[in-house]
Order: structure tokens, then C-alpha cells, then sequence
DNA sequence: CTCGGAGTTGAAGCGCACTTCAACTCAAGG
DNA sequence: CCTTGAGTTGAAGTGCGCTTCAACTCCGAG
């Protein structure tokens, strides 16, 4: 049957490097059958998968968060349609909700490019409640520092 | 004068952490005066400084890039509103567009939820065209393989 | 003068998402 | 059989944006 890629030909049709879908296997996003000579074949949903994958890291999920939502695919049958469609369904409100934030961003950009402020205190710019940051990798605390210790008792 | 602040102080007013500040200053995008003491005390334009620098991290431009934009300040005067004006401004038009491919992603997303494909092939979601990848740091080349070899000669 | 909190440095570590490397095996063609 | 290209592994490296640490100094109040 003609079921069965190396990670060559997965690599090929994803535009993933091999590398990269050992590292996404190592984690548990991907999965493979071995050969008798030990490598991996890839069933074509995989393919699906990492399609997933990578749509998702544009929304900017985490590979963690990839894959604890590929974990809620059911297991025994083969996903359908409807199940993908659910799970992008649920990157749908990160979407609308980085969308909206960059939005404000920028509204809040154009009055203050008005006013020509950029003062920290007052300025809706640097109000850390909309944690839009906390968004690309690196290490973390971007903004949450808002509570410098509020005197216990 | 009430002008210079000491790391401690920048740090509480502009909520980022020293050792952020320190940091900041070692790659060249803010700077300070030193006490006989060798310690750091800054000018009160420093702030403004730290408050683009967070914002233009919000944008998703990188230490480097926001470190050539602070370069094209005007190194003689302190900046006038004009001038963080025209630097905002710069911005604007990369969130513009991060806001737009977003939208296209979420528009696509849609269309592939309707249709359930999620296909690699067809589905315009997978399209490198549009680099929209390539923003968080992390070990580059994302989607950057859609020339396998065509095949010199 | 003494004390403690704030500051200084360079070096190392961290988290993420990978890539690169060395050393090896596998698989198919000549 | 031999070669070549594709695959295997674990360990280490990379880039970004920091934080943490150790060991030290500074500075102001008591």
C-alpha cells in the first residue's frame, strides 16, 4: 500500500525538516511505526498532523499546548474532518483575541504618536493588564511585574 | 536636579527588571552616567527609551532592530515627541501587516474549517509565500524548504 | 564605625524550538 | 560485494531575551 513515508518523504510533502519531525516526535506530537531495520514510517494522517502542527505555531500555541490538544484527538479511530475542525475551532478565539490586542496596540500607537507621549505612567501603551505579551519564546516575565510587593499587612 | 535615576528606580517606574536594564544597556539601546561610585544613574529620557523598547517588543521587532531604530535618533538633542513620533510610525506599518496575515490565517482557518481539508497541498494556510513565520525567536528556518532542488541544468 | 540594602561584574543557566554533529546502520542499484 | 544515499541515535550547539549566582563595593541611617 502506499500508506506508509520516511520521514524523507514527510519531510518533503510538510516542509519540515526530518530533524525537526524527530524533535516533534521525541515530544509526543507525531508518532511512527518502525521498520525491521528500525526507522520510522509515517502513516499519511501524520501529515495532517504536522499541517497542524505548524498552522498552530502560527496562531502562537506553544508545542506543549500542540500537543496536549492533539492528545484530545480520539485515539482508537482515525480523526475525521469534524475532529480537526474542532481543534482549530479552539485556536479560533487565541486568534480573535491576538488579533484584537495587536489592534488596540496599534490604535493606542496612533494616539500616542499624537499626542507624542510615551510616558509610562499614564499611557494606555504600557498598561500591563493586556497581557498581549507573554507570546514569543524566551525566558519569561515579559510585563508581570505590576505588583512590586504591596506591603504585607 | 531630580534628573538622574538610579537602576532601582528605572526599574520600579518602568516595571522592567534590572538585570533586563542591565542588559539593555550592554546591547546598546539605552544608556547611563556613572557616579564615583560606578554605579548607574540615568536620565530621565531613559525612560521613554524602556517604554519603546516594551512596546516595540509588542509589535514583535527584535532587541537588534529596536537598537537601529534607537540609533537613528537624533544623538545631539534630546528627542523631541516629533521624533518618537517618527519611530513609532516606523512600526506601524509592520503591525499593519502582522495584522493583516493574521487575519488571513484566521480567514483561512475558516475556510479550512468549512471544508475540513487541513490538506498541505491545496490549503493556502500552508503557503510559505507568506512569511508570517520567521517572528518568534527560536533556531530560524520555519517554513523555509519550498525549493527541494530544482535540478541544476 | 557598623550595618544592611542597593549596586557592581562576569559567567553560567534557562526555556523554547530546533539544528548540527559524529558515529553508526539500513536499503537499493550496479 | 561495494557503494551511496537515507536513516538511526544521543549529545551538544544556537539564538534570543533574559535571570541567577557569587563575590564584591557603595552609600546612607543609626
Amino acid at each position: 500500500m502506499h500508506e506508509a513515508l520516511t520521514i524523507g518523504q514527510l519531510s518533503a510533502r510538510s516542509g519540515v525538516a526530518p530533524s525537526a519531525l524527530r524533535y516533534y516526535e521525541r515530544l509526543g506530537l507525531i508518532r511512527s511505526e518502525r521498520t525491521g531495520g528500525n526507522q520510522r514510517r509515517y502513516a499519511r494522517t501524520e501529515l495532517r498532523r504536522v499541517a497542524f502542527i505548524r498552522i498552530s505555531q502560527q496562531v502562537g500555541v506553544s508545542l506543549e499546548e500542540i500537543r496536549e490538544a492533539l492528545d484530545s484527538l480520539p485515539s482508537s479511530r482515525t480523526p475525521t474532518p469534524d475532529d480537526w475542525a474542532a481543534l482549530s475551532r479552539s485556536w479560533r478565539d487565541r486568534l480573535d483575541e491576538k488579533i484584537r490586542l495587536l489592534g488596540k496596540l496599534r490604535d493606542d500607537l496612533d494616539g500616542c504618536i499624537g499626542c507624542g507621549c510615551l510616558s509610562l505612567q499614564r499611557c494606555t501603551l504600557y498598561n500591563p493588564d493586556d497581557s498581549l505579551a507573554a507570546e514569543g519564546p524566551g525566558a519569561r516575565l515579559m510585563l508581570p511585574r505590576p505588583d512590586p510587593d504591596p506591603a504585607p499587612a
